[in-house]
DNA sequence: TCTGGGGTCCTAGGACCC
DNA sequence: TCTGGGGTCCTAGGACCC
């Protein structure tokens, strides 16, 4: 049964070291891809691969494609091997963390099927995926340090305090984990924001920032064909404390202007003419694909379309400062 | 890490409709 | 006309991840 298969995949998760270099990143998924048909990027220098087909020993196939990498493109990277992508990643990073000696580290840690709850007991509770800071404290309160101690915690007992997140945990807490690897994830968003080195109280210059902000992010959509029809403005005072306001269009749009509109819109709806901010952020979600229309009172869209296309033709070639809104007096 | 940027998912409340 | 329940959409914020 075809199935079974996906309930217990071997799984490796692969962590380069170059987190600054996407043409690597492309590099390293070409190699990976050439191992499994089923590989999960989930990060610029991570990736789960399903190789539950493949024939060769897992323990052998995890070093042959540590190896190629090393010596095709001069980059250590860590695996991890296990029957599901929660104890794979941590494999990962406990190979990294036990790894010794100087320079980055070339781990490979293989988790057999059955033992995955052993081998996360001993760790702490922060290593398992979802438990940040915040969770980590409420856990410590109750005593509970350990991945481990949190397999032996009632099961229902973590349900009453954290809800349904409580019944994964405990799941998690047991190394299980039933979701299959998937190649394609669909972009739920895309946003462009920036901290100012100082804060900005100028109206003008937080405008013209938005604006900048907004065409990045309409050149993003257009780039991945891409519409969204709720636009987000995001803002953080000089106090550090951050809040967001988002306005649904009647339609998704992909226009640097319609975009700036509704977010410069939200920015006077909770900031006062001189407020100082530090940062400010445009967001687009509810992505679909562009609805193009063509009618009657289109042709000036149909324009502007055709302007932006140019814009970004140029930009794409020359740089995004080839071209600048004039400059409001 | 007194704090960068781009994401995902979840929760909770309100509006609105049937 | 009033009341209530349930579904769905929208909005805002928070936790978390790399």
């Amino acid at each position: 049964m075809a199935r079974a298969l996906r309930l217990c995949p071997s799984l490796l998760v692969v962590s380069g070291h170059y987190r600054d270099y996407s043409t690597m990143s492309d590099q390293v998924m070409d190699r990976l891809h050439r191992v499994s048909g089923l590989v999960e990027q989930i990060s610029i220098d991570e990736a789960f691969l399903d190789v539950s087909d493949t024939p060769e020993p897992v323990e052998q196939l995890a070093r042959r494609v540590q190896t190629q990498i090393h010596a095709e493109l001069s980059l250590p990277c860590s695996v991890g091997v296990a029957g599901n992508k929660l104890v794979a990643k941590i494999a990962t990073e406990v190979g990294k963390m036990s790894a010794r000696g100087d320079g980055p580290p070339m781990a490979r840690t293989i988790v057999p099927a059955g033992a995955e709850a052993a081998f996360l007991a001993p760790l702490p509770a922060e290593m398992l995926w979802g438990v940040g800071p915040k969770t980590a404290a409420r856990l410590a309160e109750l005593g509970i340090r350990t991945i481990g101690d949190l397999a032996r915690w009632p099961e229902k007992d973590l349900e009453t305090r954290f809800g349904e997140w409580g019944r994964d945990l405990a799941r998690r807490a047991r190394g299980e984990d039933l979701r299959p690897v998937v190649s394609e994830h669909d972009v739920k968003s895309m946003s462009q924001e920036t901290t100012f080195a100082r804060d900005v109280s100028d109206d003008k210059e937080l405008e013209r920032t938005l604006r900048d902000l907004a065409a990045q992010v309409g050149r993003s959509l257009r780039r991945s064909e891409l519409a969204g029809k709720t636009v987000k403005l995001k803002l953080r005072w000089p106090d550090f404390t951050t809040l967001t306001r988002q306005s649904t269009l009647s339609s998704p749009t992909d226009d640097d202007v319609e975009i700036f509109q509704t977010a410069v819109k939200l920015l006077h709806s909770v900031r006062k003419s001189g407020q100082p901010v530090r940062l400010v952020g445009v967001g687009v979600s509810a992505l679909s694909e562009p609805i193009r229309q063509l009618g009657l009172w289109d042709a000036n869209t149909d324009r502007n379309r055709r302007l932006q296309d140019a814009v970004d033709q140029l930009r794409e070639r020359y740089g995004r400062e080839i071209i600048q809104h004039a400059k409001t007096p």
